[in-house]
DNA sequence: CAGCCGTGGTA
DNA sequence: TTACCAAGGCT
């Protein structure tokens, strides 16, 4: 078949689709109030592409919810205890964005005087800016004609423009192409235009072709092979690992929790005592790792959690403790009203509540009954 | 470059 | 139930 029958595709028709079909975010400005002027907090741009990395729209909400509310600024931001940050971050994943993201709210603050840098090179120095990242906040918060490549431009323009070379070596052509698009006029909203038809139209399972504004420039759907693109190497099979967590709770309901070492896995972040994670755990020797001696008994279901890289099948062993009981060094007993409020990552959050299913249902009210 | 790094929704 | 994968960055 012979491309030079189908159009270019016109960034003015994504544009007016974007006007007409915008979806309505937390962190972004409307192309209406756009026109009118309104530019977007850098900060809540910042914070809203980092949260959004790899991480779905719906789970994003809440997050960017709470920290505006509860750091409206950059300078709150930066002001704020790692920990605080941290347990707000719990169960969105990817913690290193966590620490990077305290980080760079520092950096802005204390080396920028508070203020974004607004070039593509500026930003993308900063810990935690990548290259996506870098160019969508110069593109959203600043009108700079970025060239945008996040997933959903890999595929729309895989899909667009056919293209065959698997994934991630065609993330140079993709660039290139994206950066030939991107207009001088209104360059930030025609990276979340590009986003949008990638998350409503251009999807990756049953595109919605009908309804896109480049259906007619579109080389895969002229072909037929939408779902084809883009072309991504085979993965290989999810390895499984096993382990087991150790659950100490107090008589008076505290649990007993540590900090988790800085880098690697959940690094930074609060969890229960246990094994290492590995592939060749032994369950018999488990009791090993306890962080003390106790009447350990084992929850007969295991908490099965999938990470990105590997499968966790993971012992949960329990054990009452005396009200008087000393925690370890390094450990400390969380109360059970500060247990929600602690940095436990959702894998720990389904270890305690296997040992201790009441443990995050929120508290009973008073003058009520179950 | 390729491996590491979370989680929850969807088909 | 398994498999895929969502606005990636770091080493």
């Amino acid at each position: 078949m012979s491309p030079a029958t189908l159009p270019a595709p016109s960034p003015a028709d994504l544009l007016a689709w974007y006007d007409r079909h915008a979806r309505t975010l937390p962190w972004r400005v409307g192309p209406k109030a756009g026109r009118n002027g309104t530019r977007p907090d850098p900060y809540r741009v910042w914070l809203s592409e980092v949260m959004l990395q790899q991480t779905t729209v719906t789970a994003v909400k809440p997050y960017f919810e709470t920290f505006t509310r509860n750091w409206p600024t950059v300078a709150d931001l930066a002001a704020a205890p790692d920990e605080a940050v941290l347990a707000a971050w719990a169960g969105l994943g990817y913690y290193s964005r966590a620490r990077n993201l305290i980080a760079c709210a520092r950096a802005v603050a204390f080396d920028h005087g508070g203020v974004f840098p607004d070039s593509e090179a500026g930003l993308r120095a900063l810990p935690g800016i990548g290259a996506y990242t870098a160019a969508a906040i110069a593109a959203i918060a600043f009108d700079r004609p970025a060239a945008v490549v996040d997933g959903n431009v890999e595929r729309v323009l895989a899909r667009v423009f056919a293209v065959e070379t698997p994934l991630p070596a065609a993330k140079r052509d993709i660039g290139r192409l994206q950066a030939s698009l991107t207009p001088a006029g209104r360059p930030g909203d025609y990276a979340q235009a590009m986003m949008d038809l990638g998350a409503t139209i251009c999807t990756p399972k049953r595109p919605a072709c009908v309804l896109c504004p480049w259906q007619a420039c579109c080389a895969a759907h002229a072909a037929g092979t939408e779902t084809l693109y883009p072309v991504r190497p085979a993965r290989a099979a999810k390895p499984e690992r096993g382990g087991a967590a150790f659950v100490a709770v107090r008589a008076d309901g505290a649990v007993l929790l540590a900090r988790r070492p800085e880098r690697g896995l959940l690094g930074g972040m609060t969890g229960v005592p246990g094994t290492e994670w590995a592939a060749d755990f032994d369950p018999d020797r488990a009791l090993a790792a306890a962080p003390f001696i106790a009447a350990w008994t084992r929850v007969p279901a295991p908490v099965v959690h999938v990470f990105t890289h590997f499968r966790l099948t993971l012992d949960i062993w329990t054990a009452p403790l005396p009200a008087a009981t000393r925690p370890p060094e390094g450990f400390w007993w969380s109360a059970p009203e500060a247990l929600s409020g602690e940095a436990l990552p959702s894998v720990m959050k389904k270890a305690i509540t296997a040992a201790m299913p009441e443990a995050f249902r929120p508290a009973p009210r008073k003058g009520r009954r179950a």
